[in-house]
DNA sequence: ACAACCTTGACGGGGCGTTAATGTGA
DNA sequence: TTCACATTAACGCCCCGTCAAGGTTG
């Protein structure tokens, strides 16, 4: 017979927030035991066995496999608990840097799309201030490739309007050796490749147009789909 | 032969942060294409490409299967890419809501635990202001029910030493009805169980020796383990 | 000849979802 | 009896890790 406030494996999913599947394979595995078990074999548990499942649900989430949760579940005392919620507490922190550095990308990228839908040619602008490190292209040229999406920073190319090619590579970097900041002429482009010639015209052109020197182009991929990026060159304005 | 910035699907995995059977699998489920096929079965990718599998983890880190993946790689036009780029922006909003609740609660427990340890008896102490509802115990017991590691408050329960017995629940929600805040009294105490009698004591004891009338002693849980609870009681001073 | 690559193929494991076959209580 | 529960058992899926057996390149 069932009391009043013990749970079955249904309403003790439920309250959970999960299945009955999952329960017993908790179970199986030794994660969790019903309080106590009724002739007919039926399950029951108590509400306080909510917050097991929830710790459970917790580390899951913080990437531990159950095989792990299960020895930091033996380990019952209180030192131990202590030191799982500061493993917890570093977690989050690690999470929460990652997550500010997608939000900070992808609101960078909205903005860019945005810019680029309002200007179809080249203009003036004003570049907001970012640390850079430059990398000359050496033989190895692949080592220094910069994974844009991962990482917290953005990457692109140098082209040199003399030697008519990509010289260097850069990415974005707090402590980057150069600075980029102040006035510059942009423009943002939607390509199958990289046209170093036709960029290069674009600029030739607006250089005699605002009577600017032509200087290095900065060269970046904002958004790539399977046929196409959407780039944006820029150049400043010494 | 290759080119030197083509890559081998060795440096091509590397580059991308993974291993060789991912990208195979991804390739297996058409998620990412060789740039081209030497002669001898060997395939080539290029350095653009890293950023296809960026996108593939991002979203994989999201949570999105592979398959939903494939789905939206596919719809490749500029609107599509800017849509994904929205949802993204939505996910990373929710995680952040959950980081930071997970964060606080964190903080809180860290905290209670850090008092548990430099007061072994009841103490006079102020707590911070908090807004708080209160459930009167009814015959549907369980589905007052707060779970208090997935949703961002804390619960408890509520005695009332005359009825001696426990009369209702509450937690915590930033537009509570009730509110509690100023001085208490308060004990940490670790124990198997639920000892309403034995708390019951403890406060009588305190209430004659500071002389405080006796009133609803709120009960709460810090820390569970599989062989004992961290309680904290504490009961409002006038 | 050797190491260090590459290929395809297949099995396995974690964390369940999903029947299936059967029993129980109002 | 029916219906909505419960039980155990087993298969399957996803995302790869991990051999295995063989070919290729420097």
């Amino acid at each position: 017979m069932k009391h009043k406030n013990e749970l079955t494996v249904n309403e003790f999913a439920k309250i959970c927030n999960t299945t009955i599947r999952t329960i017993n394979h908790y179970q199986d595995l030794g994660l969790i035991q019903p309080s106590k078990v009724l002739d007919n074999g039926y399950r029951i548990f108590t509400i306080h066995q909510v917050d097991q499942i929830s710790s459970i649900m917790l580390y899951k989430d913080y990437g531990f496999s159950l095989k792990q949760i299960k020895e930091m579940m033996v380990r019952t005392d209180l030192n131990s608990q202590i030191h799982h919620l500061q493993i917890q507490k570093e977690i989050i922190e690690n999470q929460k840097r990652m997550l500010l550095q997608k939000e900070e990308r992808i609101h960078y990228t909205l903005a860019e799309v945005q810019k680029a839908s309002e200007h179809s040619n080249i203009f003036l602008t004003n570049l907001e201030e970012q640390h850079i490190t430059i990398t000359l292209i050496s033989t190895e040229l692949d080592r220094h490739y910069i994974n844009y999406l991962s990482d917290g920073f953005r990457s692109g190319c140098v082209i040199d309007p003399v030697q008519k090619k990509t010289i260097a590579f850069y990415h974005t970097e707090s402590d980057g050796e150069s600075t980029l900041s102040g006035k510059c002429l942009c423009v943002y482009m939607t390509s199958q490749n990289f046209e170093t010639d036709k960029v290069l015209q674009i600029f030739e052109e607006a250089s005699k147009l605002y009577q600017i020197p032509l200087s290095r182009i900065y060269a970046e991929i904002i958004l790539e789909t399977n046929s196409f990026y959407l780039f944006k060159y820029f150049m400043m304005i010494s």
